[in-house]
DNA sequence: GCTAGCATGTAAACGGTTACATGATTAG
DNA sequence: CTAATCATGTAACCGTTTACATGCTAGC
C-alpha cells in the first residue's frame, strides 16, 4: 500500500526517502508507523519499475541522499491507481483515506466524484457485524457492551461520511 | 490478524472452517473478504500451536468437516492477546474493533477498562495528516476538498468514539 | 444438466514487520 | 562526550493475496 502513498508525494515535489518517510509519518504514522524495512524495498522496486527516477546529491551526510522523482511513467501509473482503485481501496477506510490524500491528482472532477461515489455505494450497502439465527443483530438488541459500541461508532461515521460524499459529489459536478 | 477472531469465535463455541469463515466474513468481510488461502493455513498454525483441536466430522458432504474447539491453551492465550493487546491493535480503527468483538471474555471489568483507556489515550493524542512548513495543516486552512473531508471524517469520528469511551468506562466502574 | 452452495485444501508471489547494521552531523 | 537526528540499507520471517484444485449435494 505504500506504492500509492509514494507516488503521491513524489507528484508534489522530489523528495529522498528520509523526507518521504516524514511525509508517510504524517499521513498515517500514528496509525501505523512506517518502517525502513517497508520503505526502502519499495523505493528500490518502484525505482526497478521505471515508475522514479533516482539522482544521489552528493552531500556531506552520512549516507548520500538519494532524490526521487517521478517519471512519466510513474505519472501515468498514479492516474490509474487513483482512477481505478481496487475494491479493497474503496472499502477499507485506511485505505480510502490514503486515496482521498492523493485524490486531487486526478485531472477531472468527473474521474474524482466517481471514485467518491463508489465509496457512497458501498456505504450505502446495509452490513452488519453480528449474525444470530442467521439474522443480523440489530444495535438495540446487541447485549454486548463492547459490540454495542462497534454498532455505534459504524453508524456514526458512516453517517458523517455520507454527508460529506453527497456534498463534496455535489460541489464537483457544478 | 485472524488469529484473535478464530480463536474469538471459537470460544463461543466449536465450529468447522467453513462455519468460521461465515462468521469472519460477517465481522468484516464487507471490509476485507476472507480468503481460503489465509483462513486454512491459519486454523493448520494455531492446531499445531496446540491453541486448537480438530476431531473430523463423518459427514455425507465431500470433504469431511474439521469441527473446531479452543483447548486450554487456546483460552488462555486469547485472554493474553485480549488482555495485551499490541500497539497496533490500539491504533488501528479496524484492529480495534475486532479486539472489542471479544473483549467481553476478558473476565475482569478493570482489564477491560484498561484495554479502552488505551484507545482513550490514542485518541486524546493530537494527530495531524498533513504539513507545510513543519506545521500541521488546520482543517479550516487545508485547501484541498479530499483532505478537507479526511479531516472532517477523522474528527467527527474521533468525537463520537471518545464519547463512547467515556461512556463504557464510567460504565464498567460501576 | 447445470449452477449455487457446502467444504477443504496447496503453492507461488508479494509485501510488511522486526531486527540488525553503519556512519556522519548537530545540539546539549 | 553523548544522545538525537539525519540517512540508508539488508535479511529472516511471517501472514496475506491470488490462483489453482477437488468433489459432493440440492434445487431449478
Amino acid at each position: 500500500m505504500l506504492e500509492l502513498s509514494i507516488l503521491g508525494f513524489l507528484r508534489e515535489q522530489p523528495l529522498h526517502g528520509y523526507e518521504l518517510k516524514a511525509r508517510l509519518h504524517g499521513l498515517n504514522g500514528h496509525i501505523r508507523p512506517v518502517s525502513d524495512g517497508a520503505l526502502y524495498p519499495a523505493i528500490t522496486r518502484l525505482v526497478r519499475a521505471g515508475l522514479v527516477e533516482q539522482r544521489t546529491e552528493p552531500g556531506s551526510s552520512a549516507a548520500p541522499r538519494r532524490v526521487l522523482s517521478l517519471t512519466e511513467a510513474g505519472r501515468t501509473r498514479l492516474l490509474a491507481l487513483l482512477r481505478e482503485p481496487k475494491d479493497a481501496e474503496i472499502t477499507d477506510g485506511q485505505r480510502f483515506f490514503t486515496l482521498l490524500a492523493f485524490l486531487h491528482h486526478l485531472p477531472e472532477r468527473a474521474e474524482q466524484a466517481a471514485v467518491l461515489r463508489r465509496r457512497q455505494v458501498f456505504l450505502d450497502t446495509p452490513a452488519s457485524f453480528f449474525y444470530r439465527d442467521g439474522k443480523p443483530v440489530r444495535a438495540e438488541e446487541e447485549p454486548d457492551l463492547f459490540r454495542q459500541g462497534m454498532l455505534r461508532i459504524a453508524r456514526a461515521t458512516g453517517r458523517e461520511e455520507k454527508a460529506w460524499l453527497a456534498e463534496a459529489i455535489a460541489a464537483l459536478s457544478d
